[in-house]
DNA sequence: CTGTCGTTTATTTTT
DNA sequence: TAAACGACAG
């Protein structure tokens, strides 16, 4: 047998021989899916397969590194490997080499989604859209909608006022991108769609280089990713997709999960391939899932089963109120660490962010460490992203959503009015407009003048110097420590100041890896290399920790102990998913993945009374708990004399 | 132009 | 509760 195949289960093997033509691969939770993944690719590439010839699509970068880390090990030889990568990473690679088609530059950027909020805001400032009656969020995430859905904003008919009104601001968007020279994210998968479409010979292109496509997490795909899937794939055919309908989380996003269970109509001779067995869970621990996600109506149809014990019960826990929760979850901890387990060995899932607070107090408070994941991002934090637009603005001085980012941070006596002379005078070349409008003026040193000094002045260095050293130039030229102390200091957080600095001193070493190019490139790859990257590989010390993180958040991981709170009407099921059909059945999944995150012991809290937004609310016991088979339950009611609970779990 | 004050609103978010 | 935003006075 091929030494590739060696561990792998039958329809693992499978899974992996089926080089060629269609497949479906439905994979339940801790079924091998990365596995069954890695050891295809190794193995075509053991078996002749020119790597060259192979993309694997992802959706986050960790999965893309991971794929790679694992089928590098599984090669005897080092070999070239294959294009894997993030949707977008590759789109972006596509429009390196083919935007030119579409009447764009090359050094285009790529603006993040603060920038598109600005814009659209901007947008219908101008057009005297009363943001109190459209929100504009709502107005970017329609657009947003409709580009997946590749409507262009010719082909879109609006047929009520508020259409008419989206029609309006998404052509001004389209046109305010153009004309920046930016795009956005949607764009990194819409145009190659529109470039393939438009010019066979490019798509053709792709066909002879790209024979064989992989794509995970099939069932997260949207309509604009899908047809990129199938433009590329449509004339070679070897197609192979991988997911599980019954963990599709993110349908709020755009996720169309008729793309997996349509597969089949759509390649009538796919194989098939379910892999069923769990390598992660307990029976108990499966069964729960299993009950949860038979009350959905559409999916796949398959039974996971494991080899695994029964294992324990899994307890479902009543207390008093949110502290109440907190403090028993503390008292578990500590129980498991005395019976040898880690730190790491827990996770705390929650349906929303908000419910972090009261866990986190509670672990300060007993001095145990944990780690939220997910949460602010790093390059979503203030200080990053202005020293970014800084550097954005001098890569692409057409970005005015940099320009209005940068030109009064610090605060520097510039403010909208300056702003409108500058957007007045503006052809396409804000920098230009800024010199334009400073002639203008007689007085020596106004404040656009030194603005207009300071700009010039980074330019300069950021064009000679590398890159780090822009950074560290533009942080001592704007005074930029100054200013965060103004901020610290308001809102009384000097610990904060620090923390800030670090950060900046974090985008220094990302930078470092960029300092060896020439300047212009260096700056232009690690702008383009920082738009995908949602967060930032921090070299975390190793010091085990408490996992905190959203139900969201916690897709793909796996942990020997969980707890999932809130199990409560209103907030999980969430209140605003419970009219909707199709969006309870997404709770119920999100419910099914949380679940099968537990690895031995998973343990469910509800409370009696809890804190929301200031005011006390009184929650029933979440459905999602009857509908688990009972006899896997072991229910732990609230004791009536409530109080005691608090200091009953002490530790 | 800047800072303060009151009002409003509140999921999830791989890029 | 608290953050975020817009209105308004200095």
């Amino acid at each position: 047998m091929d030494p590739i195949l060696k561990g792998l289960n039958d329809k693992q093997i499978e899974a992996v021989k089926a080089v060629d033509g269609p497949v479906l691969v439905i994979s339940g939770p801790g079924s091998g899916k990365t596995k069954a993944l890695t050891h295809r690719v190794a193995y075509m590439m053991a078996n002749g397969i020119n790597p060259g010839h192979i993309l694997a699509l992802t959706f986050t970068n960790k999965a893309s590194a991971e794929m790679r880390d694992r089928i590098q090990n599984l090669l005897k030889r080092r070999m070239d490997m294959p294009t894997i990568g993030t949707f977008h990473s590759v789109g972006l690679r596509i429009l390196r080499r083919e935007i030119g088609a579409l009447g764009y530059s090359e050094n285009f950027s790529i603006s993040d989604s603060d920038d598109q909020l600005a814009l659209v805001k901007r947008i219908m400032g101008e057009l005297e859209i009363d943001p109190k009656r459209y929100n504009p969020r709502t107005m970017l995430n329609k657009i947003s909608k409709l580009k997946t859905a590749l409507v262009s904003p010719e082909s879109y008919q609006p047929k009520d006022f508020t259409e008419k009104l989206v029609a309006k601001i998404y052509r001004l968007y389209t046109d305010e991108l153009k004309r920046m020279n930016m795009l956005d994210f949607d764009d990194l998968i819409v145009l190659p769609v529109r470039i393939f479409k438009e010019r066979p010979r490019v798509l053709a292109k792709y066909h002879a280089q790209w024979k064989y496509i992989l794509v995970d997490e099939y069932q997260d795909t949207s309509h604009d990713q899908y047809q990129f899937i199938q433009l590329l794939a449509q004339k070679n055919r070897n197609l192979f997709v991988i997911g599980d309908d019954a963990q599709s989380i993110y349908m709020f996003r755009e996720a169309d999960i008729r793309n997996i269970l349509n597969f089949q109509k759509d390649y009538p001779d796919a194989k098939v391939v379910l892999l069923e067995q769990n390598y992660r869970s307990t029976q108990n621990i499966l069964a729960a899932a299993q009950g949860i996600i038979t009350n959905n109506k559409s999916q796949f149809p398959k039974t996971l089963w494991t080899d695994n014990s029964q294992g324990e019960r899994i307890v479902v826990k009543e207390t008093l109120n949110e502290r109440a929760e907190a403090n028993y979850i503390i008292s578990q901890i500590a129980a498991g660490l005395r019976q040898g387990r880690y730190l790491h060995d827990f996770t705390v899932l929650y349906r929303t962010h908000a419910q972090s607070r009261a866990i986190e107090e509670a672990l300060i408070t007993k001095g145990l460490p944990y780690q939220i994941v997910g949460g602010i991002k790093f390059y979503e934090r203030k200080e990053i992203k202005d020293i970014l637009a800084y550097l954005r603005f001098i890569h692409n001085p057409t970005d005015t959503l940099s320009f209005e980012r940068i030109y009064n941070i610090p605060p520097r006596g510039l403010g909208p009015s300056a702003y409108k002379k500058i957007m007045a005078v503006r052809e396409k070349n804000i920098f230009e407009a800024v010199k334009k409008t400073t002639a203008d003026e007689t007085k020596p040193d106004t404040p656009l003048k030194k603005f207009q000094k300071l700009m010039e002045d980074l330019r300069q260095t950021a064009s000679e110097k590398p890159l780090t050293k822009t950074i560290g130039h533009i942080v001592e030229k704007i005074n930029y420590e100054e200013y965060l102390k103004t901020l610290t200091v308001v809102k009384n957080a000097p610990e904060n100041l620090e923390e800030r600095m670090e950060n900046i001193q974090e985008l220094k070493t990302v930078a470092r890896g960029y300092d060896g190019l020439d300047p212009d490139e260096g700056r232009g790859r690690f702008l383009e290399e920082i738009a995908l990257l949602q967060d930032a590989d921090r070299t975390k010390d190793e010091t085990p920790r408490v996992n905190l993180m959203t139900m969201h958040s916690s897709k793909g991981l796996e942990f020997p102990v969980v707890f999932i709170v809130g199990m409560e009407e209103g907030l999980f099921p969430h209140a605003r998913s419970v009219y909707q059909p199709h969006e309870m059945e997404e709770e119920r999944r999100l419910c099914y993945v949380a679940i099968t995150r537990a690895k031995e012991r998973l343990i469910l809290t509800h409370t009696k009374y809890r804190n929301i937004y200031g005011t006390t609310e009184v929650n029933l016991p979440s459905r999602f708990l009857a509908e688990m088979p009972q006899d896997t339950l072991d229910y732990q009611f609230l004791d009536p004399n409530g109080d005691e609970e608090i200091i009953k779990y002490e530790i």
